[in-house]
DNA sequence: CGGAATCCCTCTTGATACTG
DNA sequence: CAGTATCAAGAGGGATTCCG
């Protein structure tokens, strides 16, 4: 039989950094949101910032730019006057989304009781300082 | 048949809100090492600091306790002299360790492609600058 | 329409030193 | 051992303005 080692290949502490990686991508104020818009279908750069609320043009520029730079989006020019241009996940991305949804399902599942939880341990905290 | 609305009860814009709460917290950059290095097992502070490399006591400090304001990690004291204190994840914290692990795995299959489509994309930018 | 450039401010993080 | 306090630096992000 084969070492497990062999297998396991990588370390943990690489590990961290390899996951690091992508959560610095990912982990940003916006790129989760319009990876979430852009499942729905592809859409131009206006139509996607109405779909994510609050974002600001320079925002939804830096965004997508780096989400292409790391082929999670394709960004599709068409040479016209004004010009479109049309943003859509490509299979990376939407494998990708796959595991955001279940991130989103967790959330939804445990928020409510987390955010009890937060005003629970807040105000023990408080209460204690008043000591 | 039941409206599927009644089932949806969450609009998109509802789940963004949702989803970025939880990814303010884990999107940090010390929450996701510290949640993947206590799945191994309890750790007390100063051997967790060591498992994370790199982590300041500062920065340790204030991820356990945001972690544990969030239920998402244990924090057991044993009043001895010096003190004990032990950190472990919780059961929801384990939930969504099970996550972050696909998100591990999702890593390891896609980052070198990932990497090598940014040195491209880097390439491509910068030919164009000397335009 | 789809951006880029600039300014500015806040929040996060790191370094260092100190403590029960 | 397990933290806290203080300070400084840097990145992330918002508002505004300009451009092809």
């Amino acid at each position: 039989m084969a070492q497990p080692a062999m297998v396991e290949s990588r370390e943990r502490s690489d590990r961290d950094e390899l996951l690091r990686d992508v959560m610095d991508r990912i982990g940003d104020k916006w790129s989760v949101t319009v990876i979430c818009r852009l499942d729905d279908g592809p859409l131009r750069f206006n139509a996607l910032r109405r779909a994510v609320k609050g974002i600001t043009q320079r925002m939804l520029s830096t965004t997508v730019r780096r989400l292409e730079r790391d082929g999670l989006i394709s960004r599709t020019v068409e040479p016209t006057v004004p010009p479109r241009v049309e943003y859509a996940l490509t299979e990376r991305g939407r494998s990708l989304h796959g595991i955001l949804a279940e991130l989103v399902a967790w959330t939804e599942a445990n928020l409510d009781e987390i955010r009890r939880d937060r005003e629970e341990y807040d105000a023990a905290a408080s209460s204690q300082a008043e000591q």
